[in-house]
RNA sequence: GCGAGAGUGGCGGAAAGGCAGACGCGCUGGACUUAGAAUCCAGUGGGGAGACCCGUGGGGGUUCAAAUCCCCCCUCUCGCACCA
């Protein structure tokens, strides 16, 4: 056999064979494309920051698996790819490196895209989306403007992350150790007028809506419940005892109001400044604000009237109260919470049980707060009830008394998008002296970022320096106004992006250059594809977005929704979070962390010392156990490095990386190549075209069954790739032990391999086309459906009966298909081994499972 | 502390309540080679000469039968964490 497994040539072949022919395009839909098979099936778009690593790789041949597998199946397949294309490296590198944050975009766009295109991935490219294009991000200010119009979109002043020597704000997950993670100074809280989107608005339909997510992980589900973090209870105001002044608290426990011996008050809430007088106290208290060791507290000298019982009780600040949640004051009853119990015991203060376990059993001393559920004591009118009931009486009570209100509370805060940062989209709002906040009408759009802008890394936002952007006149009274200079934060961009695909931009104004006078009539009239493709069918990404992005989706979505613009109210059906890529790391007491190949040996190829064997942990640039895809590209070709993604654990688990495991799947993809190629010239040797029909019964043809149903069943049950690929390789297994003898069996051979390469095209497509090329089609075998299998041939003609006394294997013997319970155990009875183990014993049952196993019980 | 998930050979990982360890890596032996690489063949959980016995983090239980279901405990990973 003259030609060897060459996966470079064969994949830049079928790459522009594919190209070409534009195999991956969107197939059109019109107005009456209802319904029908469709299958949206999305990638999370990266982040252009240079090259792609294994993380995007696992991530896209996941999803290029099941888009190649659902177009074989016969659904209309959206499979589209973008970028997400604003954002803090960019702008890095131009304060570094003096290039512009387009131009290394853009650069970098192109390198990453032609990773991908080497990869095979079956992207629509027609449909791509670059976030950083005025196409894209006027939309962002158009649904900017839209919120504005319905108060969902609001400027207010708050604390964030400032840092004072770039002068800007920064995320929290810029802030390290208290410090800034670019210039190392301590950063400061600062407030801030700064834009907000009241995500809060939807707090209660953005919970409620988890529970129709059948698709989505649990846990993902469980991240978002907290995150929103709902809890129901009651508002009751406790008069300040020789004032005419009030203090709302918030308790999720309204059973417990008769144990409140004390409240408390947050060190920055309006009330503690007035009562303590001495800001030295209250400093004091907040440089233990948040502190989760120490609680600390100052009695202000006043009292609070319990309104349910005119019980006089002490006020307190307290360093462990936060103002940020509920009213910023509690009731305190430390005999059913352990802050409070434990903050009684520090100041000496009295504990009221009034929450029992079992009815008329009062403890004697309390060691330890009770926060469970139970009977009420102690509690006027209530008591004997049990708390669950007691908590909706009491509200009622406190409502009819005008004590005090139901109410719910979010942890979840409105989102702050203002970022004092240039490579972003520009907040489309006009400051007037005398019209105070003005948006920019939309048929201003898109507000576009102006390219004349210096990057120092100093003086906070850089519109600032450029005066043609900043100064403008009001569009409402048209005297001197300026511009807002904080962009958006690049978490906007990631909100809609998967609704652009849908509109092929061939024709839709969406992605036309310059303003144009109506952008609403312009989606409307676009509405059906987007309403053919919405929900994405399959969503894929790493957890690390599975509050922040998948959140925000799900937010934008429930506002267009109601600007209506879209019909449905959650964006991603299913979704799957595939684990992060690993690998071993090493330490050279010399020389840090090493790289793979700086280790011969388990020791140091630098020194000779023996290394110190790390973790299994994620591949990162700073632990040095980093694959490169490019090179594994080079030396194993594409078709391997998929394999082995797919091959090495299932999708949702991490993935260790393998040298020798992707040894292993070139090894399996050689073996493939000479066995197709071998048999095959074999076939055409021996019996020129193969001519008879295939038999159905014929033992290789069975096991073709089988194969596509387990490869089949692996893919549907949760994406299983591992399995399916070790499904086909016992498939490979069996093809290469063949050896035909009859024309039967080359008919069967045949049909077993061109099944195997069906069957393999999904998940190393380049080595399938060729292969099946080689053997003898024209066309490409994308266009092939996918094979289905009969159930009665998918069975084993003669299979192996497991025989068990009580419970522990003792034969196996070989029975045909379809006989009844009886014969069976006559057969396992009257098997030699077992009469010889049964003997001189009494059989109290014999059980059949699944005509597969029989259990002998005896005494 | 609360919540979620996970503990299976030397390793990655398979197992509708029904043969534990598929498939792959690694390892051992053999073939082909002057030799190596590659490839191919055979073997590979532990104990035992053997029939057999023991094995899925530990301890109980349910069941004819448990990695799988129930109870208790241990360990690890992730998320949230003074949220009243």
């Amino acid at each position: 056999m003259e030609s060897k497994y060459n996966p470079h040539e064969i994949e830049v072949k079928w790459q522009s064979y594919w190209r070409e022919k534009g195999l991956f395009e969107t197939p059109e839909v019109t107005v009456s494309s209802e319904g029908g098979k469709k299958f949206y099936c999305l990638e999370m778009f990266p982040y252009p920051s240079g090259k792609i690593h294994m993380g995007h790789v696992r991530n896209y041949v996941i999803g290029d698996v099941i888009a190649r597998y659902k177009k074989s199946r016969g659904y209309k397949v959206l499979h589209p790819m973008g970028w997400d294309a604003f954002g803090l490296p960019a702008e890095n590198a131009a304060i570094k490196h003096g290039v512009h944050p387009a131009k290394w975009t853009y650069e970098n766009i192109q390198y990453m895209k032609s990773q991908l295109e080497r990869l095979g991935l079956s992207y629509d490219w027609q449909r791509e989306v670059t976030t950083c294009q005025p196409e894209y991000y006027r939309w962002n200010q158009w649904f900017f403007l839209k919120m504005f119009e319905r108060g969902l979109a609001y400027r207010k002043a708050s604390f964030v992350n400032w840092c004072p020597s770039c002068e800007t704000v920064l995320a929290n997950e810029q802030v390290i150790d208290g410090k800034c993670w670019r210039c190392d100074s301590t950063v400061v809280q600062k407030e801030l007028e700064q834009w907000f989107l009241r995500i809060t608005a939807y707090a209660e339909e953005l919970l409620r809506d988890l529970d129709t997510l059948k698709g989505w992980p649990e846990k993902v589900i469980v991240m978002q419940k907290n995150w929103i973090g709902k809890s129901e209870g009651a508002e009751v105001r406790f008069r300040i005892d020789g004032t005419d002044e009030d203090i709302w608290i918030f308790t999720t426990r309204p059973d417990t109001l008769w144990g409140c011996t004390f409240v408390c008050l947050a060190p920055n809430h309006p009330l503690s400044e007035r009562l303590v007088g001495d800001k030295g106290i209250l400093e004091g208290l907040k440089s233990f604000y948040g502190d989760d060791v120490t609680k600390i507290g100052h009695f202000t000298g006043y009292y609070a009237i319990n309104p349910v019982n005119n019980t006089k009780v002490p006020i307190y600040v307290a360093n462990f109260v936060l103002m940020e949640y509920g009213t910023g004051a509690i009731m305190s009853v430390p005999a059913h919470d352990q802050r409070d119990f434990d903050f009684a015991l520090k100041y000496g203060l009295p504990v009221l049980v009034v929450i029992v376990p079992e009815k008329d059993n009062v403890p004697a001393k309390l060691e330890k707060a009770y926060e469970g559920e139970g009977y009420l004591i102690n509690s006027g009118e209530f008591s004997g009830l049990h708390s669950s009931i007691a908590r909706e009486r009491i509200i009622r009570f406190l409502e009819e008394k005008g004590f005090g209100r139901r109410r719910i509370n979010y942890r979840l805060r409105d989102w702050g998008i203002s970022r004092q940062r240039y490579w972003g989209t520009p907040i489309p709002v006009i400051y007037c002296e005398r019209c105070g906040i003005v948006p920019v009408p939309e048929e201003d759009l898109p507000v576009v970022l102006p390219e004349d802008i210096k990057f120092t890394g100093k003086g906070g936002s850089p519109l600032k320096e450029s005066q043609e952007f900043l100064n403008t006149t009001c569009p409402s009274c048209g005297s001197q106004a300026r511009r807002e200079t904080d962009t958006m934060d690049t978490f906007v961009d990631s909100s809609w992006y998967f609704l652009a695909y849908c509109i092929n931009d061939k024709d839709s104004p969406i992605f036309q250059k310059g303003p144009i006078a109506d952008f609403y009539s312009s989606i409307i009239n676009k509405k059906d594809s987007l309403h053919y493709w919405m929900p994405v069918d399959q969503y894929i990404g790493g957890i690390e977005h599975a509050v922040l992005h998948l959140l925000y989706a799900r937010f934008f979505t429930k506002v267009l929704r109601d600007l209506g613009i879209i019909d449905i109210n959650e964006p991603f059906l299913n979704l799957l979070t595939q684990g992060m890529v690993c690998m071993e790391t090493y330490k050279c007491p010399e020389h840090d962390w090493l790289f793979p190949q700086e280790v011969k040996d388990l020791k140091c190829v630098h020194c000779g010392r023996p290394v110190l064997k790390g973790r299994v942990e994620k591949m990162s640039k700073s632990k040095k156990n980093i694959v490169d895809p490019d090179e594994m590209i080079q030396r194993y070709g594409a078709d391997t490095i998929r394999l082995f993604s797919l091959f090495a654990a299932p999708p949702e688990k991490d993935l260790e990386w393998s040298s020798s495991g992707v040894e292993g799947i070139y090894r399996f993809l050689n073996r493939l190549w000479n066995t197709v190629l071998t048999l095959s010239t074999e076939l055409t040797q021996l019996s020129g075209e193969v001519t008879a029909s295939i038999d159905s019964g014929h033992p290789l043809v069975r096991l073709t069954h089988r194969t596509i149903k387990r490869v089949t069943e692996d893919i549907e049950k949760e994406f299983h790739f591992n399995t399916a690929i070790a499904a086909l390789m016992e498939f490979l297994n069996e093809i290469q032990d063949f050896n035909p003898q009859s024309d039967g069996d080359r008919s069967a051979l045949r049909f077993a391999i061109e099944t195997l390469l069906i069957l393999l095209s999904p998940f190393a497509p380049h080595i399938a086309e060729e292969l099946w090329a080689r053997t003898g089609h024209r066309d490409s075998i994308l266009k092939e459906p996918w094979p289905t299998w009969d159930e009665e041939l998918a069975k084993e003609e003669e299979y192996e009966l497991v025989i068990q006394i009580n419970g522990r294997l003792r034969a196996k013997i070989r029975i045909p298909q379809g006989l009844s319970e009886e014969v069976i155990k006559e057969k396992a009875l009257s098997e030699p081994k077992i009469t010889e183990a049964l003997r001189g014993k009494e059989i109290k049952n014999i059980v059949v499972a699944r005509r597969r196993l029989v259990n002998i019980v005896t005494n």
